[in-house]
RNA sequence: GCCGGCAUAGCUCAGCAGGUAGAGCAGCGGUUUCGUAAACCGCAGGUCGUGGGUUCGAAUCCCGUUGCCGGCUCCA
């Protein structure tokens, strides 16, 4: 039995072979609740679509969906309200949902496949020898509903008070391109009313979050149709923003032994022959027809040219590791429907490195790029999650040096502390790789640095480095990306930061405000003063009123508002706003050594 | 690429039982000189994404196409 406390003192006892206590907020205690609303969603689809056949229905991580294959309907967001209405109905009629072991499989198989049923036939089959169950809903101790399933459930629909129905989507059965693609309803479920309409709520202020909107409203960015889908124009304010970063990033890749190459943006096809791109990731890479049988490709990948780098002369392992790095813009022609913002782009540019060295050094290397990664993310107060990626089915390579380094790649994460996950299988075929990946406003995860073996490339381009003994070896190759990619990693700065960004960052520190137009000139003396002690400072001269020009500099997210009346004039002084409100006069050398140190910190 | 939706001025949106476009903000020209989130008046801005079709007549209906949005698949 679980128990679950609902809120105003109720309780609810759940049917399970496990003995414990839930408060409804727990995300078991939603879990179950999303699990059975989403039968009364299934139920509610089939009762306004005869037609409609069921296929799975979890819950994810705020809310669950559940899939359909509808014949004869197309579900648009128009259909929603009539199901969740359909959905109150049974709500109200109080079904009782009850857990039914299948004694007879052949007979259930039937029965599924008698109603045309025929996912729940195909998970049936699967789960046969699993004691499947089935959850009966049903009305006066009359059946009326049933779906296969694991549970538990609640006992009464009569306790699912708050849901919504957000949106539908396509959704390939079992999640494979070849198969069909059914219909999905994404939606959510809270015990309490307040709880759903805070998590509404969060949505809302979420989207306001999302970079593609914040970039009309602080001229971020612009992708043109004139020039071509997932292709980025950086204006002004977010170039420097990446500017700023990027400033970082060499600065500290050279404290941290890399050395700093630049490649050229196509390279004849041959090279990606030896790399073996064309092979694998043809459809991804643009074609250029230079000259008739010298077809060159514009990059998709950094990494042949710093093969060729290495190559170009003879390295002993007193030289290793070599550690090469290049701000590396690559274009992938990514298929259409994938594209989104910065997030997903067809032109981007990747903080690449590729680290050339020995068997015993690839663990140290490893772990120099985790803590790399980490001390990045902290200075932009980015949280992550990481997941490991181990050996696939189809792979290249003698299989003890996976084992090797995919030990490599876990004792270096458990060294460091950092829970992760592993993606049994999923590594690339050339090596495993760890990657971090970062969420979006509204939780949707990206992938942004990621560290990956390679045992492919270093032989394909015959590297060698002399050993010891004298003999030749093979070094060992690893690619790495801190940010991802520029354009990914300022997109989610720019979420994370609400558009706000630090000090460091900002494109405009500060702006003066003179309230009428006799305290321009002196405002323009301060203006003076700050730009020589290197501040990004503006000056609104215009004829508008302070509180218009207040409320520009607050929408366009200006760290400090300074502003100068006669007061501020007799003073020698300004009267600071911050983004938060009036923040106190300071005299004009205070405001400029605050700011500028400051504006020192990261 | 696949499923569904959307596309009207620089931005946000109204107009859509078919009768050749409208607001606010931004911009420009004036007036105003102001104490912590929008001063006032005026002007200018769109062949309604694009190509066909239906119709006497299309922003509005139909088809194609391009782009975007939400997902799926794939990925930095």
């Amino acid at each position: 039995m679980i128990k679950i406390n609902l809120p105003h003192g109720n309780s609810v006892e759940i049917e399970s072979n496990e003995n414990k206590e839930l408060n409804y907020s727990d995300r078991e205690a939603l879990d179950i609740l999303r699990h059975t609303t989403a039968h009364v969603m299934a139920q509610a689809v089939q009762r306004l679509f005869p037609n409609a056949k069921i296929a799975i229905g979890p819950t994810i991580e705020n809310g669950f969906y559940y899939d359909f294959d509808i014949p004869d309907h197309s579900l648009n967001m128009d259909d929603l309200p009539k199901i969740e209405e359909e959905m109150q109905k049974i709500i109200k009629e109080n079904q009782k949902v009850e857990k039914q072991v299948i004694k007879n499989v052949q007979e259930q198989l039937t029965d599924f496949n008698l109603r045309g049923e025929v996912y729940k036939a195909e998970l049936l089959m699967e789960y046969a020898q699993q004691n499947p169950t089935l959850y009966v809903c049903s009305v006066d101790g009359k059946a009326v509903w049933n779906d296969l399933c694991r549970g538990p459930h609640i006992p009464e629909t009569k306790y699912i008070k708050a849901f919504k129905l957000l949106n539908t989507a396509g959704a390939y059965w079992r999640g494979d391109e070849k198969n069909k693609m059914l219909q999905r309803i994404y939606a959510t479920a809270f015990w309490a009313k307040d709880d759903l309409k805070a998590y509404l709520t969060f949505l809302e202020e979420a989207e306001k979050r999302d970079h593609r909107k914040l970039s009309n409203q602080l001229e971020l960015f612009s992708i043109k149709d004139e020039v071509g889908p997932g292709l980025v124009l950086w204006h002004p304010n977010l170039a420097f923003v990446r500017e700023q970063i990027e400033n970082y990033w060499r600065s500290e890749h050279r404290k941290r032994g890399y050395v700093i190459v630049n490649t050229p943006h196509i390279a004849k096809k041959q090279l990606w022959d030896i790399s073996g791109h064309t092979g694998f990731y043809d459809d991804n890479m643009y074609y250029l027809n230079v000259e008739e049988d010298k077809d060159y490709v514009l990059k998709p990948m950094n990494c042949p040219f710093h093969m060729l780098i290495y190559k170009s002369r003879r390295y002993s392992y007193r030289n290793l590791p070599i550690r090469m790095a290049e701000l590396g813009t690559v274009y992938r022609k990514e298929r259409s429907g994938t594209l989104h913002g910065l997030s997903r782009v067809r032109g981007f540019t990747q903080d690449d490195a590729h680290i050339f060295c020995t068997q015993d050094q690839f663990v140290s290397e490893i772990h120099n790029v985790i803590d790399l990664v980490d001390y990045t993310m902290k200075i932009f107060g980015l949280t992550y999650e990481v997941e490991l990626s181990t050996r696939p089915e189809k792979f290249v390579g003698e299989i003890e040096n996976w084992d090797k380094a995919e030990a490599g790649l876990k004792q270096a994460l458990e060294q460091k502390g950092i829970e992760y996950q592993i993606n049994e299988g999923d590594g690339a075929f050339y090596g495993p790789k760890i990657d971090f990946k970062l969420k979006d406003a509204i939780g949707r995860t990206w992938q942004a640095a990621t560290i990956q073996l390679d045992f492919n490339l270093p032989s394909r381009f015959d590297l060698k480095y002399t050993e010891k003994d004298g003999s030749l070896q093979t070094p060992v190759m690893l690619h790495r990306v801190i940010f991802g990619s520029m354009e990914r990693f300022v997109g989610a700065l720019t979420e994370h930061y609400a558009g706000a960004f630090p000090l460091w960052l900002a494109p405009v520190q500060a702006v003066l405000i003179p309230i009428a137009d006799r305290h321009i000139e002196f405002a323009e003396s301060v203006y003076n003063r700050m730009k020589e002690a290197g501040l990004r400072v503006e000056l609104d001269d215009r004829s508008e009123s302070m509180n218009s020009k207040i409320r520009d500099a607050q929408n366009s997210k200006i760290f400090y508002m300074l502003v100068i009346g006669d007061k501020e004039i007799e003073a020698n002084a300004v009267a600071v706003r911050t983004r938060k409100g009036q923040a106190g006069v300071q005299s004009i050398d205070e405001v400029i050594s605050n700011l500028v140190s400051e504006a020192k910190n990261r």
